[in-house]
DNA sequence: GATGAATGAGTTTTCATTCAT
DNA sequence: AATGAATGAAAACTCATTCAT
């Protein structure tokens, strides 16, 4: 029993290491659940064991990936949050998310996966995960930014800069001006109180 | 001869504009040819007379999107720059992109054609035109913010920022702010001669 | 054109009649697409031209099968019903039906496959036309056997048993009295107009 | 000893149970083991303890449904021939097939899965049964139909006449006249002696 | 220029069956 | 007795691409 289930947990976590390595290198698209099995060396079959279904398998890997990101986040703020400069924290989180070359992609080729099939659970989830992410950024800024910041805004831009970013690189854009972007976030002054002029509603 | 040639180039804008519809609907790997060629009212037969390739057909729609893109930030730059608010202006470009769900869509799901497939060209071809793009925001931002920014940085910041506000707005994230947003790079005030701090490299 | 139109309707007629000849033969859950197409020369793909789906054919074979009854019934009725005597008659509907082995197996298939798969539509189709047959015998029957008969449940006894017997036929069971059972059915003198003694409401 | 094969008798029990359920819903083509092994709660590998093989499984259930066929024509002689009126006798005999649903549509689906997998020792098997239902049947209706009547056809008149009755039950076919067809058999005056006129043998 | 027909390689999925423990 | 894991063969279906007319 203990014996088979740790067989099963094993092969659960040789399927999703495979699988995402796979995603990473082609996208999800691209890699059949042939590509999988022989990956991990074993049978369709077997695979079908594990996860029911392509969409099952890529969901799975998604909650681990979210779970991997919002884990990562949440260190930051709590180890590394305080004791230093704001820009070299933010400098960090970004290059992290970057410098991984592995681990980004597979967040671009997973959203798209959530965009392109029927995967409208997949979709959600990716969207609470968002606005849970926004929230600990957030969190994490206001221990570096000065207080009058608008929070709000500038996790947003700071979330949204990242997955620009992330794209860019994909794309093979040339070196990034990583520390110059980060700056850029610490130094950041707006006031929150000024009033905001209007031109249209801002609706989405 | 003439009259052939006026017929063809007819028909290749059709076929773009139909491929083109039904990308923005479902994403290019849910587009087959059979899709398209329904659409336009031709046989997949007289498609492939056009387009020897779905990646060449893929590659056009590709190209005149850009081109679009292009023109549109260059008429911002030359028409609307020097007479606004800064904050306005900004806010214009921003929901130009994203508000018009339709347009915007089409940009990911091209970016996502060129990262999964074999299409090294495309890929290229964008990289490039993301240079462009940096260099056209940068040149407008010019025209509206203070001299002593770091307009290499903020442009970047600002692309990125949109393209990571799209996949955002693809997800069904809630209503994004865009107003705030915009504020956020009208007020930005950081400095550019500050010493950067050293960190590590900033390389990718 | 009028080329390709022949062509496109011999490949149909050939399709079905290889389909119809392997679901006699074996069924329809036994009779795979590849079947099919190997029997008619073609490939899969080819097959996938002409029916978009396996129901599709199906639902294309068991429509012109009902039709090919409809028909059969009708050419009775007008033709055959005046100048014999009753048993006669129905003798002869009777082994049509049965003895052509080919025949009357795929009509058991295509019903069973109506009832076993997600097939809503074919079994919509099929009810309906029990209607009609049983309008049809009930017809043919007025001509051939006394005015007081209870027309209509002599018909639905008639192509009930027919049914019945096409069944057992299939399971192997021995030679059928098909002599009597026709004189059965000529023979009949219940009278239309006893009453009917009260056991419990005839409900299905 | 005895314990265990009290064990494997009920595990046998509650295995044919599950899998008539099943069966009944879904016909046997869209039951798999794993459904079976399910609904009993057990595993598959576990099953295949009980039955070596799916045909195995269906052979079981299958002579149990003939057995309780038999068991229930015979209850019927036995108890309720000789006390009644013929028409209720006979209305109750059908109605107690097709009205109880669940268990009708079991002998369909059965003889389905006789004719269309291999089993030819299934086919064998119904064909026997079906020989003694008719025996059982003539005998039945000796006790309640006048003396000269032809037993043996009406017997299977109406056998066949229940099984087609059943397969249009299944189609859906809107409410059957149950009562006139009991009362169509039991006003059946047909005499047996009457000369039969030639129009071919009657063969299968 | 245009088209209908044909194809083949690939994809996801199902499932009865086997077997070591 | 029981089971979880593994498998392989087959199934339906998709689609970019080719080609004769």
């Amino acid at each position: 029993m203990k014996e088979s289930a740790r067989k099963t947990r094993g092969n659960r976590e040789k399927i999703i290491q495979a699988a995402a390595k796979l995603i990473i290198e082609k996208g999800v698209a691209n890699t059949s659940l042939a590509d999988i099995a022989d990956e991990v060396g074993i049978s369709k079959g077997t695979l079908y064991y594990y996860y029911a279904t392509k969409g099952d398998l890529i969901f799975d890997i998604s909650v681990r990936h979210m779970e991997h990101i919002t884990n990562t986040i949440v260190a930051w703020i709590s180890g590394h949050g305080r004791d230093r400069q704001p820009e070299l924290v933010l400098q960090m989180v970004i290059e992290t998310v970057l410098k991984s070359e592995t681990r980004g992609y597979i967040h671009f080729y997973l959203i798209q996966e959530a965009l392109s099939g029927n995967h409208e659970s997949l979709k959600i989830r990716f969207t609470e995960e968002y606005d849970r992410w926004l929230d600990l950024i957030e969190q994490g800024l206001r221990l570096i930014l000065p207080t009058d910041t608008d929070f709000q805004t500038i996790s947003r831009v700071l979330l949204s800069t990242i997955d620009g970013l992330l794209m860019q690189n994909l794309l093979g854009q040339g070196p990034l001006p990583l520390r110059e972007i980060s700056r850029f976030f610490a130094d950041y002054q707006g006031e929150l109180t000024r009033p905001i002029s209007s031109y249209t509603q801002s609706q989405n």
